[in-house]
DNA sequence: ACTCTGCTGAGAGGA
């Protein structure tokens, strides 16, 4: 039986005396929330408190527990397993038993990583999570010998395992300077531990007996059996807040591969703490496991010459429930510390600083930021205000790696049915079969039974599973393609795929984490200077024209290339902003100048560099222009652009290091390989649409910078209401406007469409670039004529009244009117793949395209930012009152009434829109 | 209340 639910009050810690002596207890009052009958936090629940029984019950914590009692606060979530149940003058209580786990804050999942650094010092894990790990080669090398490990699980040659990984991390060795040559051997030396190892396992008499499936698999004449063995396997524990994959699991144990030094014939404890971890992960999916293995690669010859005579790399040890508790304390430290935004000071442990190999850098860290620290401090603090900005930033970071966390809390607590009404997930599958691939992986087919939507698409990691992506078989798959009714997955072990999940990454998160600490702590002081207000941004006049016939561009131009800080581009819609950023670029290219484009998205980032290469016409090699992404990311076209990462690795390196041009998203700027490149300029694009932090991830890597965008269109896309909502580039336009220059000339929209959100949105500064453009009608267009629209649409600006139906995020009349309208713009002769329905919600959108015909292109405001069409219609979907958060930002509504060309129709209901201001003016243009 | 893009990922090791 098991409790969960919500700390109450102060926690009572002390020592009582028992007959077995001295004893400490914590009495923790706990607003109960779930009470179940199973061990675990999946059993059914048998109790689910009313409103009335929500006052607290005391859960007493016994003996080690206290410790994790002491870090609970008033209002932290609290998991406790295998409890008893005790009657105490008439009202129930809980109490730990020797088989309990304590649990603080189990949606907080921490990484098997992060509790062992932590175990060998809370600092060790901070700093690592603040910085990341930089490409060094006794890392990649490790990956390397994991990976073959793995293949040689998977029943793959050893020679060929060793080739095709060392050529898939070409670009990464190319980088250190490493030959495939050199590496083999090095790998080579490691994997023969390995090899020797598994072949006496092959030759015991319990492994061969459990072979089955592999030997009668004509495929995989190699694999070792499939059911004592099975590779890197991701787990997630709702139960104990943990996640992680083991590299191997041997009948139900885990194996830890190691490839660094251990002199020692004990396993080191922090490795042990490791297996330990996934023996709680693998215990929680129904394992029963006492026994945990180490295998330490480099010590075979080592033992050998050792008294013993051992001729085995493997080290294997027990694990008893007293070390898997204690991990659960590290575990639980952790969260408690995370979740109340703590910094640790490296006391917690008791790890000697002076054989740390991150001492320095720890003071380094400590210093300027002012931390405490146990290894001291080094340097002076950064400025107050950088300080402030630092905490503020971590913490807005942190909350969003707190609403990752929740979207794998919503893998267990929501049911199939919830999960199907979500986006995040396709549960309607049905297996249709596998196959295996080179390497051992497997390729699974599976059929979509409905024509449910998600937000699953081709490229994106998922976990598939056989119908729970917790508690059943799961694995992380990478969807090689999805259709209508089909899927393809490829993944390490063969799943009976019945449904995927989106994979929550916390990718994101962690760069931009380091982003911060890069531009904070090694970033350039000057830069610092300009973007804290100690220093304004400098230029060096251009005496070139760039741009013929447009000043506003030209400027913009002369003042991105003489920048020596920053400089900005406001682009409004249809203002010629790619036009711009390719004609910059060149500029900087003919100067001399590496340049490194980036943008929010990977669209931008093609689109630019499209224009980029256009404006370039040959002035550069073709490859010497580099697109750093992943297949599904880059667009097709861009495709020979695109840098492979595996090959020889000289080659690979120089791919990059010889570019004078690389575009990436500000995402892959900050990989591990894109952080040893530097350039002279970063010009980036969508800048309005970035975090801070994500700004700096491009930015850091360039002496100087160029944003480029437009505040009055979508800010960035943040999980948490947090401080990072506000661009780096709305920031700075405010502080520093002579450093930007806004490009008023517009190309896209007919005079009456750019009125409204010239005067609402640019201070009426947005104007027709040419006549012709203030005048462009649909009669411009072939074959089509106004004459023959109804009354009401004939002119280039519109409002179609609709009474609306009730329904809050769905109009059917709305939906139903447009498809009316659709069919009179045939009638006058246009073709419906040149009108675009917008609608703010999904559900409308969908709705709408129930009653109009496929090629019309129907999407949310917030997709079709960034693009436009000759006809656009927006529905508003409000009817009678105007509430809800999606009208409120008065930013969505001038990208949507920007993206026509020569025609725009508003639809909804005049009596809702009239409440707000905004809105009204809008109505009165469109002569409403 | 709603909108929603990125990312191979988690762990790889140095004494």
């Amino acid at each position: 039986m098991y409790v969960r639910g919500t700390v109450a009050g102060e926690i009572d810690v002390r020592s009582v005396s028992t007959t077995y002596g001295e004893t400490d207890l914590a009495e923790v009052p706990l607003v109960l929330e779930e009470v179940g009958d199973g061990e675990r936090a999946d059993g059914v629940v048998t109790e689910t408190p009313t409103d009335a029984e929500r006052n607290p019950t005391t859960v007493t914590l016994w003996n080690k527990w206290t410790e994790s009692a002491a870090l609970l606060e008033p209002g932290m979530e609290l998991l406790v397993t295998d409890v008893g149940e005790e009657e105490y003058r008439g009202e129930t209580r809980y109490a730990t038993t020797g088989d309990s786990y304590v649990v603080v804050e189990p949606t907080f999942l921490v990484n098997v990583t992060s509790i062992r650094n932590w175990v060998e010092c809370p600092r060790l894990y901070y700093l690592n999570k603040l910085s990341g790990v930089p490409l060094n080669y006794p890392v990649v090398k490790g990956t390397i010998v994991h990976e073959v490990f793995g293949d040689l699980l998977r029943g793959r040659d050893l020679e060929d395992a060793i080739d095709a990984r060392i050529e898939e991390r070409g670009l990464e060795l190319g980088l250190l300077g490493e030959s495939s040559e050199a590496v083999a051997e090095d790998v080579r030396e490691n994997a023969a531990a390995i090899e020797g190892w598994l072949e006496q396992g092959r030759l015991t008499e319990t492994d061969g007996a459990n072979r089955t499936t592999a030997d009668d698999d004509p495929e995989r004449p190699f694999a070792p059996a499939e059911s004592s063995w099975r590779s890197e396997q991701l787990l997630i524990s709702e139960t104990f807040g943990i996640r992680g994959r083991a590299d191997a699991i041997r009948r139900g144990a885990p194996v830890e591969l190691k490839t660094g030094k251990n002199l020692r014939k004990e396993p080191r404890f922090k490795d042990k703490v490791q297996a330990a971890c996934y023996a709680l992960l693998l215990e929680e999916h129904g394992g029963d496991v006492d026994t945990g293995t180490l295998l330490y690669t480099k010590n075979s010859a080592l033992d050998r010459n050792e008294e013993t005579g051992d001729l085995t790399p493997a080290k294997e040890f027990s694990m008893g429930n007293g070390l898997l508790q204690f991990v659960v304390r590290l575990r639980n430290e952790i969260a408690a510390m995370e979740i109340d935004g703590g910094v640790p000071t490296g006391y917690e442990g008791d790890a000697k600083c002076e054989y740390c190999f991150e001492q320095d850098t720890c003071m380094v860290v400590s210093g300027r930021l002012d931390q405490e620290s146990k290894a001291g401090q080094i340097g002076r603090p950064l400025p107050p205000e950088e300080r402030e900005y630092f905490e503020r930033t971590y913490r807005a970071i942190e909350e969003e790696r707190r609403e990752v966390h929740r979207e794998y809390a919503k893998l267990w607590e929501q049911d199939a049915e919830e999960r199907a009404d979500d986006d995040r997930a396709l549960v309607d599958l049905e297996f249709v079969g596998k196959r295996p691939l080179d390497g051992g992986r497997w390729e699974l087919r599976a059929r979509r039974r409905t024509g449910a939507t998600s937000k699953l698409r081709e490229g994106d990691l998922v976990l598939a599973s056989d119908g729970h992506p917790v508690r059943g078989q799961s694995e992380l798959a990478r969807i090689e393609r999805l259709d209508d009714d089909a899927v393809v997955l490829t993944a390490d072990e063969a799943v009976e795929v019945t449904r995927m999940d989106v994979y929550p990454s916390e990718l994101t998160t962690d760069r931009l984490l380091s982003a911060l600490h890069d531009f904070l702590l090694k970033g350039d002081d000057r830069r610092k200077d300009v973007l804290f207000g100690r220093a304004d941004p400098e230029f060096d006049p251009v005496e070139e024209t760039f741009v013929d016939n447009n000043d506003a561009q030209n400027e913009a131009v002369s003042n991105a290339v003489g920048a020596s800080d920053f400089a900005l581009i406001h682009g409004p819609p249809g203002t010629g902003k790619t036009y711009t950023i390719a004609r910059t670029v060149r500029a900087l290219v003919d100067r001399g100048e590496r340049v490194l484009l980036s943008a929010f998205t990977n669209r931008a980032v093609d689109n630019a560099l499209e224009a980029v290469l256009e404006q370039l016409n040959g002035a550069v090699e073709d490859d010497r222009v580099v697109r750093v992404g992943s297949e599904s990311g880059v667009r097709d076209d861009m495709e020979p652009y695109r840098l492979e990462r595996a090959g020889e690795p000289a080659t690979r390196a120089a791919a990059l290091e010889d570019a004078r041009i690389v575009a990436a998203t500000t995402a892959t700027c900050g990989s591990r390989v894109m952080k040893e490149q530097s350039f002279d300029v970063a010009l980036v694009d969508e800048a309005a649409q970035l975090t801070e932090p994500g700004t700096f991830a491009a930015v850091t890597l360039a002496d100087r910078f160029v944003l480029v965008g437009d505040h009055e269109q979508l800010p960035p896309v943040v999980r948490a209401e947090n401080d990072l909502t506000e661009s780096l580039f709305e920031r700075l336009v405010e502080r520093y406007p002579d450093a930007g220059v806004m490009l008023d000339r517009q190309y896209r929209m007919n005079q009456r469409i750019q009125a409204f959100a010239s005067t609402e949105f640019y201070d009426g500064r947005l104007r027709p670039a040419t006549p012709e453009v203030a005048g462009r009608t649909l009669d411009d267009l072939e074959g089509v004529s106004r004459d023959d629209l109804p009354e009401s649409i004939r002119d280039p600006v519109a409002f179609v009244d609709v009474e609306g139906d009730e329904s809050r995020y769905t109009d059917t009349a709305e939906a139903e009117r447009i498809a009316d309208l659709v069919r009179a713009y045939e009638e006058a002769g246009l073709d419906r793949s040149r009108i675009g329905v917008i609608a703010p919600f999904r559900a409308q959108v969908s709705e709408i395209s129930t009653h109009v015909p496929s090629d019309v292109a129907v999407d949310t405001v917030d997709r079709f930012q960034g693009s436009s069409q000759e006809v656009i219609v927006v529905s508003f979907t409000a009817t009678g009152t105007l509430e809800g958060p999606i009208f409120e930002d008065y930013r969505r509504i001038n990208v949507a009434l920007t993206r026509p060309k020569r025609a725009l129709v508003l639809v909804g209901d005049p009596r809702a829109l009239k409440s707000d201001p905004v809105y009204r003016r809008m109505l009165e243009w469109a002569g409403r």
